[in-house]
DNA sequence: CAGTTCGCCTGGGGGC
DNA sequence: TGCCCCCAGGCGAACT
């Protein structure tokens, strides 16, 4: 489940490690797992490449290449693992361990790039190379980032001023506001006040600056503890964020931290939703 | 177009 | 202990 904190600090990670280390060769395991490309022209393609450049959009990596840029998105559970070398690679508990990796990359200074991903909803795709990444077509539907600037409150009231649908499910919807998931959609609207349930044509311009306020301080303060770990989400080797720690409405049964009121866990939009329906009003 | 449902996957937990 | 069933959840496809 990472979102944007967590992918964010995933592209840390990676860009630390692999900035201009080369790919020598490429083996994947599971055919699923390239989105737009055969498994053997995904292969072959990237052997050569060197990793250039690490972007975010959303809860998409973008990695451009010498001649390719590669697209991933972890969805769920997906990991990248780095190895020191072969034998460190070879000591892992191929049970526990080796099970899901699903794409292997040997790098040129020997040391091997893993894909793991044990529900295999994870993507990758490659493209030869465009100007600017923000126009690949895995990207295509993806709207503007949560953190990016130039996505005003303005914005958002206008386009959906009109929609049914509830707040939790337009914070949720990669194509109008792009990396809030499941748990940090939760905190965002506890933030705001508002209840997850408010039909989006209720809320006000002032309701979506609350929204949005919340939004950039919570993604902001959980990219700088690390992200949250919570169920599997982990990145790299041993690295863990502690922003679960500071949670105050997601997966929070019992007394609301505010007022004391119990909180409640229901659907919206068919997801598990945590909310205070008394410091939450519904709109 | 907006909104809803389903399928993709596997491990873990509850019930019996 | 073991089996069955359900659940988690991002996203795209297919549907109303």
């Amino acid at each position: 489940m990472p979102e944007a904190p967590e992918v964010q600090n995933v592209i840390a990670y990676l860009q630390e490690e692999l900035t201009g280390a080369m790919i020598e060769k490429c083996m994947i395991t599971y055919p699923g797992l390239c989105s737009n490309l055969p498994v053997e022209q995904f292969e072959h393609d990237i052997a050569g490449e060197h990793f250039r450049s690490f972007h975010r959009l959303g809860k998409y990596i973008v990695i451009e290449l010498d001649d390719k840029d590669l697209v991933s998105h972890l969805r769920m559970e997906g990991k990248f693992l780095i190895f020191k070398n072969r034998a460190a690679f070879e000591a892992i508990d191929p049970i526990k361990d080796g099970k899901h990796i699903h794409a292997e990359f040997d790098l040129s200074d020997g040391r091997i790039l893993c894909y793991r991903d044990t529900r295999k909803f994870g993507r990758l795709s490659l493209y030869e190379k465009v100007k600017d990444w923000r126009t690949l077509p895995a990207l295509e539907k993806v709207g503007k980032d949560a953190l990016d600037e130039s996505l005003s409150a303005k914005d958002l009231f206008e386009v959906v001023k009109k929609r049914k649908a509830p707040i939790k499910n337009i914070l949720l919807d990669q194509s109008l506001i792009a990396g809030i998931g499941n748990i940090y959609a939760d905190e965002i609207l506890f933030e705001a006040g508002i209840s997850p349930k408010s039909a989006a044509c209720h809320l006000s311009l002032e309701d979506w600056q609350h929204i949005m306020n919340a939004a950039r301080r919570i993604l902001a303060e959980a990219m700088r503890c690390g992200g949250s770990t919570i169920r599997s989400f982990s990145y790299g080797t041993g690295h863990a964020g502690s922003y679960q720690d500071q949670l105050k409405v997601h997966g929070k049964e019992g007394k609301c931290q505010n007022c004391g009121t119990d909180v409640v866990y229901t659907r919206v939009g068919q997801r598990g939703t945590w909310y205070c329906p008394k410091c939450q009003i519904e709109k």
